[in-house]
RNA sequence: GGUGCGGUAGCCAAGUGGCCUAAGGCGAUGGAUUGCAAAUCCAUUAUUUCGGGGGUUCGAAUCCCCCCCGCACCUCCA
């Protein structure tokens, strides 16, 4: 069975096959940790998470990378003069008010004022959020996610070598600037070639902010810079790193290669940012390719409009979950697979109904599983992916990754009689090593946690219920159960007596 | 203006030349079940139709041309 991928770089989908046999080398851009991370960003890091999965269940080792963007880059980083907000600084003041107001518990961070503890919060935060929504990565945390303050020289070493190699130079203002005029091949990624992006630069380009470079659109490498509130000594000043440069030297470093397999981001990041990482890499290691892959994933859009914080649709991860959307708490699973289950190149349109769509779609699987793991006492059959539905479903994400297909093919499948529910198991665990929402690999611990501190007696009140069915007393059957609905709960008969579970969504 | 992606039922969405009188999910309707519900199961739900118009072909949602519409990037953004 074949894997193919589409590549923005050929912009067609290709056959995918690893440089390394059996060995796929993945780098996916990160998270900045200057705020909490929002379900748009996660959309993006769980599609690489899914191609990761899917990888896996291929039969391929699947060394994946994502950087953690720690250093406090400027709001307009991208001028000459860096001018603008330092975002570490926005961070900190946001922080501070925070702490005022008490939405920051006590004693989660003492200085805002030190930008590395700033980032170590929203650090923190990620990873929480990244391991509620099951992305495998966090669990590798800090292994395979660097910091990039950890990683600056390295960083300078690269810079060194485009300088040595005449793809950098250092500008009138003292700041090192990537010659564009020096790579030939910059533009191929997004098209935006250099005669392009000169008719395409409008009255945008401010002149000031040219006169150091050699071309307009040269960017930065290192800025030297004293008063920048995280600053590194450097062969070119005190200063900071520009912000495409972290990307290519960790994946260089951690990934152990000039040449990788697969880059991912968000469709944002194809102009500059891939552009230019794909400069820098291929200047300094002097190989073709960079990535032989280029995947991105399409925005995220809010009830048919963009996220925007303007717009008052703007959620982060921990807004969902704690019920902004729903008006009740929502089980990671059910964000997890409403952030899958759409094609990663087309728009996903995130609303209140898919998310209760999903919650019933969690629900579902969940439920399948448990029956089948009751009947087995868990013991799930030896099978390979030759098995027809595995097949089938990974057939279907073998094209470009199309999630829609292979759940179609799940879906029906599981309302099937199971005549053999041991081979039926093992189907759904492989499949689930992909989708992990049934169960989610690390759930048992987040179910405590969304169970502890219950206030009502669910137990008592399913007994209740099924006393007063008993005694045919339905008003009061009646109002047990909406008790228990209000509270959240679904309840349902079953052959051995009132059932009441959490509301997933 | 440049570059790229897309437009399939009430909604989400698969299908890229014949097995399509178009998968799957949600919703809706009818039925079984239930004290009533929920969950579950069964049935029905695009029948000159796949954004519009031309064309190629024995045959097109699928290929070609033109047009219309949406989205994104070209400036920080996943």
């Amino acid at each position: 069975m074949s894997i193919r991928f589409y590549n923005t770089l050929t912009n067609q989908t290709e056959e995918f096959q690893p440089l390394e046999p059996g060995v796929v080398r993945m780098y996916s851009c990160g998270p900045t940790v200057y705020d909490f991370a929002h379900i748009g960003n996660f959309r993006s890091f769980l599609f690489a998470d899914l191609i990761r999965r899917f990888l896996e269940v291929m039969g391929n080792q699947v060394i994946h990378v994502m950087n953690i963007t720690d250093v406090g880059h400027m709001t307009d980083d991208q001028l000459a003069d860096g001018g603008g907000e330092d975002k570490m600084q926005a961070a900190a003041k946001r922080l501070k008010e925070d702490k005022k107001s008490g939405k920051v518990p006590e004693g989660a961070i003492a200085n805002p004022d030190d930008p590395y503890q700033v980032a170590h919060y929203f650090t923190q935060a990620f990873i929480e959020d990244a391991r509620k929504l099951g992305l495998k990565l966090a669990f590798e945390y800090p292994q395979r996610m660097p910091h990039a303050t950890a990683c600056i020289p390295e960083m300078q070493q690269m810079i060194s070598e485009l300088i040595q190699k005449q793809h950098a130079y250092v500008g009138g203002d003292g700041a090192v600037y990537f010659s564009v005029e020096s790579f030939p091949e910059y533009g191929r990624l997004s098209g935006n070639t250099l005669d392009q992006l000169r008719e395409g630069s409008g009255g945008r380009v401010q002149e000031a902010d040219q006169i150091h470079k050699r071309h307009p659109a040269d960017f930065l490498l290192w800025k030297p810079d004293q008063s920048h509130i995280m600053k590194w000594d450097s062969p070119w000043g005190t200063g900071y790193p520009g912000w495409h440069i972290e990307c290519s030297v960790m994946a260089r470093k951690l990934l152990e290669r000039d040449v990788i397999d697969i880059h991912t981001g968000g469709e944002d990041l194809i102009f500059p940012h891939h552009e230019c990482e794909i400069a820098q890499s291929c200047g300094a290691n002097e190989k073709q390719h960079f990535a032989r892959f280029w995947m991105h994933a399409r925005f995220l859009m809010v009830e048919g409009e963009k996220m925007s914080k303007s717009k008052g649709n703007f959620f982060t991860v921990r807004d969902v979950l704690q019920g902004k959307v729903t008006g009740r708490p929502v089980h990671p699973a059910v964000l997890r697979f409403e952030l899958i289950k759409s094609h990663y190149r087309s728009n996903m349109n995130f609303t209140e109904k898919g998310l209760r769509d999903s919650a019933g779609a969690v629900r579902k699987l969940n439920e399948f599983e448990r029956q089948l793991s009751s009947q087995t006492g868990g013991q799930a059959a030896e099978i390979d992916n030759s098995h027809p539905v595995l097949a089938e479903f990974l057939g279907a994400l073998s094209d470009d990754l199309n999630i829609a297909g292979a759940l179609g093919v799940l879906f029906p499948w599981m309302s099937q009689p199971h005549p053999d529910p041991h081979t039926a198991l093992a189907v759904l665990r492989t499949i689930n090593r992909i989708l992990d929402v049934a169960p989610m690999e690390h759930a048992e611990e987040l179910d405590e946690e969304v169970s502890g501190g219950e206030a009502l007696d669910i137990q008592g009140l399913c007994r209740g219920i099924d006393e007063a069915r008993a005694t045919k007393d339905w008003p009061r059957a009646d109002e047990l159960r909406k008790q228990l609905q209000e509270a959240g709960y679904e309840v349902r008969n079953s052959p051995e007596g009132t059932v009441a579970t959490r509301q997933l969504a």
